[in-house]
DNA sequence: CTTACAAGTAAAGGCGCATAACATGACCCT
DNA sequence: AGGGTCATGTTATGCGCCTTTACTTGTAAG
């Protein structure tokens, strides 16, 4: 446990958290290690004893990201268990929660230009993120007679694709873009179309 | 045509190359007025002469990338006539060609956070790709019967979704996602399954 | 108590954005 | 041809951010 340190207590994560708020408001262009370092009350040199610089603190904060992600979406596995086909709708939809409910955390992960490769740590917490929707597609497509069934791969990629596209273009004000419909409509509606291509809706629901 | 002006004869347009030029070897966070400007032989501050700022600079790349997409676009709505659904799948490739061909001009449009609705002209440019999609759309759902035919503009949503988000995950190292699929292979089968979830095109083809 | 280290500050260099004052050369007009 | 005018550039300057280096301070250990 952390016990409450010397000067600040615990400044890296003080750090992170302020990061996190920033991004949420301003955007990833706006987000400022000195400005970071201001909002938990240290000079920005400081901030250097506890990070490489400003893109492994931004690193950090989206490692955390995906820990949440990981987590979210393994609720929500389990939650729509057993039906194989509510656990991945679930899984679907809690791309979008996630990106509505931690903003900062989403911008971090996937609008701040941080690779996901930077760190053996980063990517194997995301390979946890993503490897629970391969799951939950795997598992539907047991449903799905073997000779017309696409590897769980693709099936996961596309809705993973959807579901980061909807976020993007309609979630996110990024391009601006309006539409008459709710991101969680477009989503939902798109998901069920797919599923019906795949034959695992029936045609008339 | 512009005939060799002044001192450097369209300073203008060097730098929106420049521009497209560096956001395309460095990404949206590695391009700099000052690289730009160094680039096209001149000094930071000329910029100011022909762009209000930075992102002014960017703003006109993306207008220009929105042009070229567009008309893009409309080639590519055309040259699947008379077959709406050749039109429309020729359209959802031409996404994912944009992204290819002109690296640069998607940085700028997608990635650079410059919103849609910065300037009227960007904002009506960008109307004019996308309707595009939406005309494709509304001509293919023709073929759908009416009381279960969904509004095209959920069905173009749905299809610029999935394919910005092939693009972004798999196509762009972004998050340096690895697939066993080409983004293309990607993009077509989730297309494919989609229509067949509409009824568009044969369960087993 | 003192010694050592972890965690912060202060100062300074470098770079990018932006503005203001100054310089230059192309074009127009007589 | 000559001179004025304005667009288009440069130089100089200020500000903020990132990062490094050297210094300071509290805290814990022996």
């Amino acid at each position: 446990m952390p016990k409450r340190g010397y000067h600040h207590g615990n400044l890296r994560q003080a750090l992170v958290d302020a990061s996190l708020a920033l991004t949420e408001t301003k955007g990833p262009t706006g987000f400022t290690l000195s400005e970071a370092a201001k909002h938990a009350g240290v000079t920005p040199a400081a901030v250097y004893r506890h990070f490489a610089g400003r893109e492994d603190l931004i690193a950090e904060a989206a490692r955390q990201g995906y820990e949440i992600f990981a987590d979210l979406m393994e609720y929500a596995f389990e939650t729509g268990q057993p039906s194989s086909l509510a656990s991945f709708e679930a899984t679907g939809r809690a791309y979008l929660a996630f990106a509505r409910r931690y903003p900062g955390h989403y911008v971090a992960m996937f609008e701040s230009g941080i690779s996901i490769n930077r760190t053996p740590e980063l990517a194997q917490v995301s390979a946890r993120a993503f490897a629970v929707l391969e799951k939950a597609a795997a598992a539907l497509s047991e449903h799905i007679p073997p000779e017309k069934r696409p590897p769980p791969q693709m099936f996961s990629a596309h809705i993973w694709a959807m579901s980061h596209g909807v976020v993007e273009l309609f979630a996110r004000g990024s391009p601006g873009t309006k539409s008459p419909f709710s991101p969680e409509d477009l989503l939902e509606s798109g998901i069920g179309i797919y599923l019906r291509g795949l034959g695992l809706i029936d045609r008339d629901s």
